[in-house]
DNA sequence: TAGATTGTTAATCGATTAACAATC
DNA sequence: TAGATTGTTAATCGATTAACAATC
Protein backbone atom coordinates (compact mmCIF):
# COMPACT_ATOMS: atom_id res chain seq x y z
CA UNK A 1 0.00 0.00 0.00
CA UNK A 2 1.66 2.97 -1.24
CA UNK A 3 2.23 5.91 1.98
CA UNK A 4 2.46 9.07 1.37
CA UNK A 5 4.50 10.02 4.18
CA UNK A 6 8.06 8.39 3.77
CA UNK A 7 10.07 8.33 7.01
CA UNK A 8 14.01 9.40 6.98
CA UNK A 9 14.77 6.31 7.96
CA UNK A 10 13.32 4.34 4.95
CA UNK A 11 14.91 6.96 2.38
CA UNK A 12 18.31 6.23 3.33
CA UNK A 13 17.95 2.87 3.04
CA UNK A 14 16.64 2.99 -0.47
CA UNK A 15 20.09 4.09 -1.84
CA UNK A 16 21.66 0.73 0.42
CA UNK A 17 19.07 -1.28 -1.29
CA UNK A 18 20.10 0.30 -4.76
CA UNK A 19 23.87 -0.34 -4.34
CA UNK A 20 22.79 -4.13 -3.35
CA UNK A 21 20.75 -4.57 -6.25
CA UNK A 22 23.09 -2.78 -8.52
CA UNK A 23 25.62 -5.25 -7.64
CA UNK A 24 23.66 -8.30 -7.72
CA UNK A 25 22.48 -7.03 -10.97
CA UNK A 26 25.91 -6.88 -12.23
CA UNK A 27 27.07 -10.54 -10.96
CA UNK A 28 24.07 -11.69 -12.95
CA UNK A 29 21.68 -12.84 -9.82
CA UNK A 30 18.16 -13.11 -11.42
CA UNK A 31 16.09 -13.27 -8.79
CA UNK A 32 16.22 -12.75 -4.50
CA UNK A 33 13.96 -13.35 -1.60
CA UNK A 34 13.62 -10.49 1.08
CA UNK A 35 15.33 -13.12 3.70
CA UNK A 36 18.00 -13.57 1.50
CA UNK A 37 18.59 -10.02 1.02
CA UNK A 38 18.02 -9.28 4.47
CA UNK A 39 20.88 -11.90 5.56
CA UNK A 40 23.23 -9.94 2.72
CA UNK A 41 22.85 -6.29 4.42
CA UNK A 42 21.92 -7.28 7.89
CA UNK A 43 18.57 -6.29 8.43
CA UNK A 44 15.31 -7.78 8.46
CA UNK A 45 13.46 -9.61 5.93
CA UNK A 46 10.38 -7.99 7.12
CA UNK A 47 12.35 -4.45 7.41
CA UNK A 48 12.88 -4.93 3.84
CA UNK A 49 9.15 -6.01 2.73
CA UNK A 50 7.58 -2.91 5.24
CA UNK A 51 10.31 -0.33 2.89
CA UNK A 52 9.24 -1.49 -0.24
CA UNK A 53 5.62 -1.41 0.31
CA UNK A 54 5.96 2.23 0.91
CA UNK A 55 6.06 2.64 -2.65
CA UNK A 56 4.16 -0.39 -4.21
CA UNK A 57 4.14 -4.33 -4.60
CA UNK A 58 7.17 -5.04 -6.56
CA UNK A 59 7.40 -8.68 -5.38
CA UNK A 60 5.96 -12.16 -6.51
CA UNK A 61 4.68 -14.93 -3.67
CA UNK A 62 6.55 -17.58 -3.74
CA UNK A 63 9.04 -16.43 -5.69
CA UNK A 64 10.87 -12.99 -4.08
CA UNK A 65 12.10 -10.11 -6.46
CA UNK A 66 13.11 -9.79 -9.85
CA UNK A 67 16.61 -8.32 -9.48
CA UNK A 68 16.66 -6.23 -12.29
CA UNK A 69 13.08 -4.85 -12.00
CA UNK A 70 13.34 -3.91 -8.39
CA UNK A 71 16.23 -2.28 -9.21
CA UNK A 72 14.49 -0.25 -11.94
CA UNK A 73 12.05 0.53 -9.78
CA UNK A 74 14.17 1.76 -6.87
CA UNK A 75 16.22 3.36 -9.42
CA UNK A 76 12.98 5.38 -10.74
CA UNK A 77 11.98 6.17 -7.14
CA UNK A 78 15.48 7.67 -6.65
CA UNK A 79 15.38 9.78 -9.39
CA UNK A 80 18.25 8.07 -11.40
CA UNK A 81 15.97 7.73 -14.51
CA UNK A 82 15.37 11.75 -15.29
CA UNK A 83 19.03 12.89 -15.60
CA UNK A 84 19.41 16.30 -13.63
CA UNK A 85 21.94 19.16 -14.23
CA UNK A 86 24.70 19.61 -11.49
CA UNK A 87 27.34 21.96 -11.30
CA UNK A 88 30.36 22.24 -8.90
CA UNK A 89 30.78 24.77 -6.45
CA UNK A 90 35.31 25.25 -5.88
CA UNK A 91 37.27 23.28 -7.99
CA UNK A 92 39.84 23.26 -4.86
CA UNK A 93 41.09 19.29 -3.98
CA UNK A 94 37.73 18.15 -3.04
CA UNK A 95 36.00 19.33 -5.85
CA UNK A 96 38.82 18.13 -7.84
CA UNK A 97 38.33 14.59 -6.39
CA UNK A 98 35.11 14.24 -7.39
CA UNK A 99 35.07 16.09 -10.70
CA UNK A 100 37.97 13.34 -10.78
CA UNK A 101 36.13 10.04 -9.30
CA UNK A 102 32.94 10.58 -8.72
CA UNK A 103 30.26 8.72 -10.83
CA UNK A 104 28.08 11.70 -11.19
CA UNK A 105 25.75 9.80 -13.96
CA UNK A 106 25.06 6.63 -11.87
CA UNK A 107 23.67 8.59 -9.75
CA UNK A 108 21.53 10.27 -12.25
CA UNK A 109 22.98 13.59 -12.88
CA UNK A 110 25.00 14.89 -15.57
CA UNK A 111 27.54 16.96 -14.47
CA UNK A 112 27.87 20.32 -16.57
CA UNK A 113 30.25 22.84 -14.99
CA UNK A 114 32.66 24.07 -12.31
CA UNK A 115 33.59 26.94 -11.05
CA UNK A 116 36.19 28.43 -8.80
CA UNK A 117 37.72 31.88 -7.85
CA UNK A 118 41.57 30.80 -8.65
CA UNK A 119 42.93 32.61 -11.69
CA UNK A 120 45.14 29.35 -12.16
CA UNK A 121 42.22 27.22 -12.46
CA UNK A 122 39.66 29.17 -14.56
CA UNK A 123 39.71 28.26 -18.06
CA UNK A 124 41.36 24.71 -17.38
CA UNK A 125 39.32 21.85 -17.45
CA UNK A 126 39.24 18.63 -15.27
CA UNK A 127 38.21 15.26 -17.06
CA UNK A 128 36.41 16.84 -19.44
CA UNK A 129 34.75 19.58 -17.15
CA UNK A 130 35.08 22.92 -17.71
CA UNK A 131 36.28 25.59 -15.12
CA UNK A 132 34.55 28.75 -15.16
CA UNK A 133 34.53 31.86 -13.29
CA UNK A 134 32.42 32.32 -10.46
CA UNK A 135 31.55 35.78 -12.52
CA UNK A 136 30.06 33.50 -14.87
CA UNK A 137 27.53 31.91 -12.39
CA UNK A 138 24.95 34.17 -12.74
CA UNK A 139 24.27 33.77 -16.25
CA UNK A 140 25.54 30.69 -16.42
CA UNK A 141 22.62 29.47 -14.65
CA UNK A 142 19.96 31.62 -15.76
CA UNK A 143 20.26 29.77 -19.38
CA UNK A 144 21.51 26.04 -18.34
CA UNK A 145 18.83 25.70 -15.06
CA UNK A 146 21.45 23.46 -12.82
CA UNK A 147 19.03 21.32 -10.50
CA UNK A 148 22.21 20.87 -7.77
CA UNK A 149 25.12 22.54 -6.62
CA UNK A 150 28.11 20.69 -5.10
CA UNK A 151 29.12 23.71 -2.06
CA UNK A 152 32.91 22.57 -1.85
CA UNK A 153 34.13 26.19 -1.18
CA UNK A 154 36.09 27.79 1.88
CA UNK A 155 34.17 27.88 5.53
CA UNK A 156 33.94 31.24 4.98
CA UNK A 157 32.57 31.12 1.67
CA UNK A 158 29.42 28.74 2.66
CA UNK A 159 26.74 30.81 3.71
CA UNK A 160 27.12 33.39 0.96
CA UNK A 161 27.73 30.80 -1.57
CA UNK A 162 24.54 28.93 -0.58
CA UNK A 163 22.51 32.03 -0.76
CA UNK A 164 23.87 32.95 -4.00
CA UNK A 165 22.41 29.02 -5.08
CA UNK A 166 18.86 29.55 -3.42
CA UNK A 167 18.53 32.90 -5.36
CA UNK A 168 19.82 31.29 -8.68
CA UNK A 169 16.77 28.51 -8.37
CA UNK A 170 18.53 25.58 -7.83
CA UNK A 171 16.51 22.84 -6.08
CA UNK A 172 19.33 21.04 -3.80
CA UNK A 173 23.00 21.65 -2.54
CA UNK A 174 24.92 18.90 -1.28
CA UNK A 175 26.74 20.68 1.10
CA UNK A 176 30.56 19.93 2.02
CA UNK A 177 31.57 22.67 4.18
CA UNK A 178 30.79 21.55 7.52
CA UNK A 179 29.01 24.43 8.14
CA UNK A 180 25.47 24.38 8.80
CA UNK A 181 23.34 26.24 6.52
CA UNK A 182 20.81 28.61 6.76
CA UNK A 183 19.10 28.26 3.69
CA UNK A 184 16.78 25.65 3.73
CA UNK A 185 13.35 27.59 3.15
CA UNK A 186 13.16 26.70 -1.02
CA UNK A 187 15.82 24.03 -1.06
CA UNK A 188 17.11 20.77 -0.14
CA UNK A 189 20.37 20.64 1.47
CA UNK A 190 22.23 17.50 2.10
CA UNK A 191 24.72 17.46 4.33
CA UNK A 192 28.37 15.72 4.24
CA UNK A 193 30.19 16.27 7.81
CA UNK A 194 33.10 14.70 7.91
CA UNK A 195 33.78 16.05 10.88
CA UNK A 196 30.79 14.60 12.45
CA UNK A 197 31.53 11.08 11.01
CA UNK A 198 35.17 11.19 12.31
CA UNK A 199 34.14 12.30 16.10
CA UNK A 200 31.36 9.21 15.88
CA UNK A 201 34.40 6.80 15.07
CA UNK A 202 36.55 8.24 17.81
CA UNK A 203 33.56 8.30 20.03
CA UNK A 204 33.63 4.34 19.58
CA UNK A 205 36.91 3.95 19.95
CA UNK A 206 36.79 6.04 23.04
CA UNK A 207 34.49 3.49 24.51
CA UNK A 208 35.87 0.16 23.68
CA UNK A 209 37.28 -1.72 26.35
CA UNK A 210 41.29 -0.97 25.85
CA UNK A 211 42.77 -3.77 23.32
CA UNK A 212 40.08 -3.82 20.65
CA UNK A 213 36.36 -3.30 19.69
CA UNK A 214 34.02 -5.42 22.05
CA UNK A 215 32.22 -7.84 21.00
CA UNK A 216 28.69 -7.05 19.89
CA UNK B 1 21.98 9.17 35.03
CA UNK B 2 24.57 7.38 33.31
CA UNK B 3 23.40 5.18 31.26
CA UNK B 4 25.06 1.50 29.67
CA UNK B 5 23.90 1.21 26.25
CA UNK B 6 24.20 4.61 24.42
CA UNK B 7 21.71 4.20 20.85
CA UNK B 8 23.11 4.88 17.90
CA UNK B 9 20.70 8.15 17.54
CA UNK B 10 22.15 9.87 20.67
CA UNK B 11 25.59 8.92 19.48
CA UNK B 12 25.12 10.94 15.75
CA UNK B 13 24.15 13.83 17.70
CA UNK B 14 27.05 14.04 19.96
CA UNK B 15 29.43 15.54 17.21
CA UNK B 16 26.88 17.93 16.42
CA UNK B 17 26.49 19.43 20.14
CA UNK B 18 29.78 19.45 20.24
CA UNK B 19 29.74 21.65 16.67
CA UNK B 20 27.29 24.10 18.18
CA UNK B 21 28.93 24.62 21.40
CA UNK B 22 32.56 24.81 19.89
CA UNK B 23 31.45 27.45 18.28
CA UNK B 24 29.08 29.29 20.66
CA UNK B 25 32.67 28.99 23.01
CA UNK B 26 34.45 30.77 19.86
CA UNK B 27 32.20 33.73 19.81
CA UNK B 28 32.50 34.41 23.47
CA UNK B 29 28.70 33.20 24.66
CA UNK B 30 29.10 31.44 28.61
CA UNK B 31 25.92 29.92 29.27
CA UNK B 32 23.19 28.57 27.52
CA UNK B 33 19.92 26.75 28.40
CA UNK B 34 18.34 23.58 26.84
CA UNK B 35 15.57 25.44 25.64
CA UNK B 36 17.84 28.20 23.64
CA UNK B 37 20.45 25.58 22.18
CA UNK B 38 17.72 23.29 21.12
CA UNK B 39 16.35 26.19 19.19
CA UNK B 40 19.14 26.95 17.57
CA UNK B 41 19.79 23.38 16.76
CA UNK B 42 15.88 22.78 15.00
CA UNK B 43 15.45 19.89 18.44
CA UNK B 44 13.80 20.01 21.50
CA UNK B 45 15.15 20.80 24.62
CA UNK B 46 13.80 17.81 26.45
CA UNK B 47 15.72 15.82 24.01
CA UNK B 48 18.91 17.89 24.36
CA UNK B 49 18.35 17.05 28.89
CA UNK B 50 17.61 13.56 28.00
CA UNK B 51 20.88 13.02 25.54
CA UNK B 52 22.86 14.61 27.83
CA UNK B 53 21.40 12.67 30.86
CA UNK B 54 23.23 9.48 29.08
CA UNK B 55 26.73 10.74 30.06
CA UNK B 56 26.45 13.13 33.56
CA UNK B 57 25.09 16.16 34.94
CA UNK B 58 26.81 18.68 33.37
CA UNK B 59 23.38 21.79 34.10
CA UNK B 60 22.24 23.35 36.77
CA UNK B 61 18.94 24.35 37.58
CA UNK B 62 17.94 27.50 36.83
CA UNK B 63 21.31 28.33 35.21
CA UNK B 64 21.35 26.28 32.21
CA UNK B 65 24.72 24.95 31.09
CA UNK B 66 28.28 26.46 30.97
CA UNK B 67 29.17 26.31 27.34
CA UNK B 68 32.91 25.82 28.18
CA UNK B 69 32.54 22.97 30.50
CA UNK B 70 29.80 21.18 28.53
CA UNK B 71 31.65 21.83 25.60
CA UNK B 72 34.97 19.84 27.24
CA UNK B 73 32.62 17.38 28.58
CA UNK B 74 31.17 16.63 25.30
CA UNK B 75 35.03 16.32 23.65
CA UNK B 76 35.89 13.95 26.21
CA UNK B 77 32.89 11.35 25.41
CA UNK B 78 33.94 11.63 22.48
CA UNK B 79 37.59 10.84 23.06
CA UNK B 80 38.76 14.71 21.34
CA UNK B 81 41.14 14.69 24.55
CA UNK B 82 43.47 11.71 24.25
CA UNK B 83 45.25 12.33 20.99
CA UNK B 84 45.37 8.93 18.39
CA UNK B 85 46.93 8.31 15.55
CA UNK B 86 45.68 8.24 12.15
CA UNK B 87 47.40 7.38 8.80
CA UNK B 88 45.70 8.00 5.75
CA UNK B 89 45.67 4.68 3.18
CA UNK B 90 45.74 6.25 -0.69
CA UNK B 91 46.62 9.75 -1.41
CA UNK B 92 45.19 10.41 -4.80
CA UNK B 93 42.68 13.32 -4.83
CA UNK B 94 40.08 12.67 -2.15
CA UNK B 95 43.31 11.83 0.25
CA UNK B 96 45.40 14.89 -0.71
CA UNK B 97 41.88 16.71 0.17
CA UNK B 98 42.08 15.58 3.66
CA UNK B 99 45.58 16.10 4.34
CA UNK B 100 45.30 19.45 2.98
CA UNK B 101 41.93 20.74 4.06
CA UNK B 102 40.66 18.45 7.10
CA UNK B 103 41.63 19.41 10.74
CA UNK B 104 42.12 15.96 12.24
CA UNK B 105 43.66 17.59 15.06
CA UNK B 106 40.53 19.58 16.25
CA UNK B 107 39.16 15.46 16.02
CA UNK B 108 41.33 14.53 18.42
CA UNK B 109 43.73 12.79 16.36
CA UNK B 110 47.03 13.32 15.01
CA UNK B 111 47.65 12.76 11.30
CA UNK B 112 51.24 11.05 11.41
CA UNK B 113 51.48 9.97 7.28
CA UNK B 114 50.41 8.87 4.62
CA UNK B 115 50.69 5.83 2.24
CA UNK B 116 50.41 4.86 -2.03
CA UNK B 117 51.16 2.95 -4.31
CA UNK B 118 52.16 5.73 -6.82
CA UNK B 119 56.05 5.95 -7.48
CA UNK B 120 55.47 9.64 -8.23
CA UNK B 121 53.73 10.29 -4.90
CA UNK B 122 55.80 8.68 -2.81
CA UNK B 123 58.95 10.28 -0.91
CA UNK B 124 56.82 13.53 -1.22
CA UNK B 125 54.80 15.47 1.12
CA UNK B 126 51.57 16.90 1.34
CA UNK B 127 51.12 19.62 4.23
CA UNK B 128 53.78 18.73 6.26
CA UNK B 129 52.87 15.13 5.97
CA UNK B 130 55.34 12.56 4.41
CA UNK B 131 53.95 10.11 2.07
CA UNK B 132 55.14 6.44 1.81
CA UNK B 133 55.53 3.00 0.02
CA UNK B 134 52.49 0.67 1.04
CA UNK B 135 55.10 -1.71 0.87
CA UNK B 136 56.58 0.03 3.94
CA UNK B 137 52.92 -0.14 5.91
CA UNK B 138 53.70 -3.05 7.89
CA UNK B 139 56.75 -1.66 9.51
CA UNK B 140 54.82 1.70 9.92
CA UNK B 141 52.14 -0.11 11.88
CA UNK B 142 54.10 -2.18 14.04
CA UNK B 143 56.37 0.59 15.47
CA UNK B 144 53.50 3.24 15.45
CA UNK B 145 50.24 1.39 16.07
CA UNK B 146 47.74 4.10 14.02
CA UNK B 147 44.86 3.85 16.01
CA UNK B 148 42.89 4.74 12.48
CA UNK B 149 43.38 3.85 9.37
CA UNK B 150 41.54 6.02 6.61
CA UNK B 151 40.79 4.69 3.45
CA UNK B 152 40.67 6.62 0.15
CA UNK B 153 41.93 3.86 -2.10
CA UNK B 154 40.41 2.41 -5.29
CA UNK B 155 37.25 0.34 -5.35
CA UNK B 156 38.97 -2.72 -5.83
CA UNK B 157 41.21 -2.17 -3.22
CA UNK B 158 39.48 -1.97 -0.54
CA UNK B 159 38.64 -5.01 0.70
CA UNK B 160 41.89 -6.16 0.37
CA UNK B 161 43.61 -2.98 1.87
CA UNK B 162 41.22 -3.23 4.81
CA UNK B 163 41.71 -6.79 5.97
CA UNK B 164 45.84 -5.66 5.77
CA UNK B 165 44.56 -3.18 8.24
CA UNK B 166 42.71 -5.27 10.57
CA UNK B 167 45.48 -7.69 10.62
CA UNK B 168 47.76 -5.46 11.78
CA UNK B 169 45.46 -3.88 14.76
CA UNK B 170 43.91 -0.72 13.70
CA UNK B 171 41.11 0.03 16.23
CA UNK B 172 39.03 2.22 13.44
CA UNK B 173 38.78 2.44 9.74
CA UNK B 174 37.03 5.89 8.50
CA UNK B 175 36.14 4.17 4.88
CA UNK B 176 35.85 6.37 1.76
CA UNK B 177 35.69 3.65 -0.29
CA UNK B 178 31.89 3.21 -1.09
CA UNK B 179 32.53 -0.47 -0.42
CA UNK B 180 30.88 -2.22 2.13
CA UNK B 181 33.57 -3.81 3.98
CA UNK B 182 33.22 -7.20 5.55
CA UNK B 183 35.69 -7.16 8.45
CA UNK B 184 33.71 -5.69 11.18
CA UNK B 185 34.61 -8.43 13.66
CA UNK B 186 37.61 -6.66 15.41
CA UNK B 187 37.59 -3.08 13.95
CA UNK B 188 35.02 -0.08 14.04
CA UNK B 189 34.16 1.34 10.47
CA UNK B 190 32.60 4.93 9.96
CA UNK B 191 31.27 4.78 6.20
CA UNK B 192 31.25 7.79 4.06
CA UNK B 193 29.20 6.48 1.34
CA UNK B 194 28.91 9.81 -0.93
CA UNK B 195 26.94 8.40 -3.13
CA UNK B 196 24.39 6.97 -1.21
CA UNK B 197 24.20 11.09 0.14
CA UNK B 198 23.96 12.26 -3.10
CA UNK B 199 20.98 9.72 -3.93
CA UNK B 200 19.07 10.84 -1.20
CA UNK B 201 19.32 14.47 -2.29
CA UNK B 202 17.77 12.81 -6.04
CA UNK B 203 15.04 11.38 -4.31
CA UNK B 204 13.98 14.35 -2.54
CA UNK B 205 14.25 16.54 -5.89
CA UNK B 206 12.09 13.92 -7.77
CA UNK B 207 9.31 13.49 -5.48
CA UNK B 208 8.88 17.09 -4.79
CA UNK B 209 6.62 18.97 -7.40
CA UNK B 210 8.30 20.68 -9.92
CA UNK B 211 8.99 24.07 -9.17
CA UNK B 212 10.77 24.23 -5.91
CA UNK B 213 10.61 22.02 -2.67
CA UNK B 214 7.41 21.64 -1.26
CA UNK B 215 6.68 23.61 2.46
CA UNK B 216 7.31 21.68 5.53
C1' DT C 1 -0.59 -29.51 -5.85
C1' DA C 2 2.91 -28.28 -2.07
C1' DG C 3 6.33 -25.06 -0.80
C1' DA C 4 7.82 -20.57 -0.73
C1' DT C 5 7.33 -15.96 -0.14
C1' DT C 6 4.83 -11.92 -0.55
C1' DG C 7 2.14 -7.60 1.41
C1' DT C 8 -0.16 -6.23 5.37
C1' DT C 9 -1.96 -6.17 9.94
C1' DA C 10 -0.85 -6.55 14.75
C1' DA C 11 2.59 -6.64 18.49
C1' DT C 12 6.71 -5.01 20.27
C1' DC C 13 10.27 -2.22 20.97
C1' DG C 14 12.73 2.07 21.26
C1' DA C 15 13.10 6.96 20.75
C1' DT C 16 11.10 11.43 21.34
C1' DT C 17 8.32 14.61 23.81
C1' DA C 18 5.81 16.33 27.78
C1' DA C 19 5.33 17.12 32.53
C1' DC C 20 6.98 18.24 36.95
C1' DA C 21 9.29 17.94 41.43
C1' DA C 22 13.77 19.38 42.86
C1' DT C 23 16.75 23.14 43.41
C1' DC C 24 20.04 26.67 42.00
C1' DT D 1 12.91 34.94 47.76
C1' DA D 2 10.92 34.27 42.93
C1' DG D 3 12.03 32.78 38.48
C1' DA D 4 14.35 29.73 35.70
C1' DT D 5 15.86 25.51 34.36
C1' DT D 6 17.55 21.16 35.34
C1' DG D 7 17.31 15.71 35.48
C1' DT D 8 14.04 12.25 35.46
C1' DT D 9 9.73 9.86 35.17
C1' DA D 10 5.66 9.07 32.45
C1' DA D 11 3.14 9.52 28.05
C1' DT D 12 3.27 9.52 23.29
C1' DC D 13 4.73 8.65 19.03
C1' DG D 14 7.00 6.18 15.42
C1' DA D 15 9.81 2.50 13.68
C1' DT D 16 10.96 -2.30 13.69
C1' DT D 17 9.71 -7.02 14.08
C1' DA D 18 6.57 -10.90 14.11
C1' DA D 19 2.73 -13.32 12.40
C1' DC D 20 -0.20 -14.93 8.87
C1' DA D 21 -3.68 -15.09 5.25
C1' DA D 22 -3.26 -14.68 0.34
C1' DT D 23 -1.37 -16.58 -3.66
C1' DC D 24 2.19 -17.50 -7.09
Amino acid sequence: MKKQHISDAVIRRLPRYYRYLDELHTRGVVRISSSTLGKRMGITASQIRQDLSCFGEFGQQGYGYNIMELRAEIGHILGVDEPRRLIIIGAGHLGHALLQNFDFVQGGFRLDTAFDVSPALIGTSINGVAIRSMDELEDYCAAHLPAVAVLTVPKLAAQETADRLVALGVQGIWNFTNVELSAEERVFVENVHFADSLLTLSYRIAKAPAGGKEQP
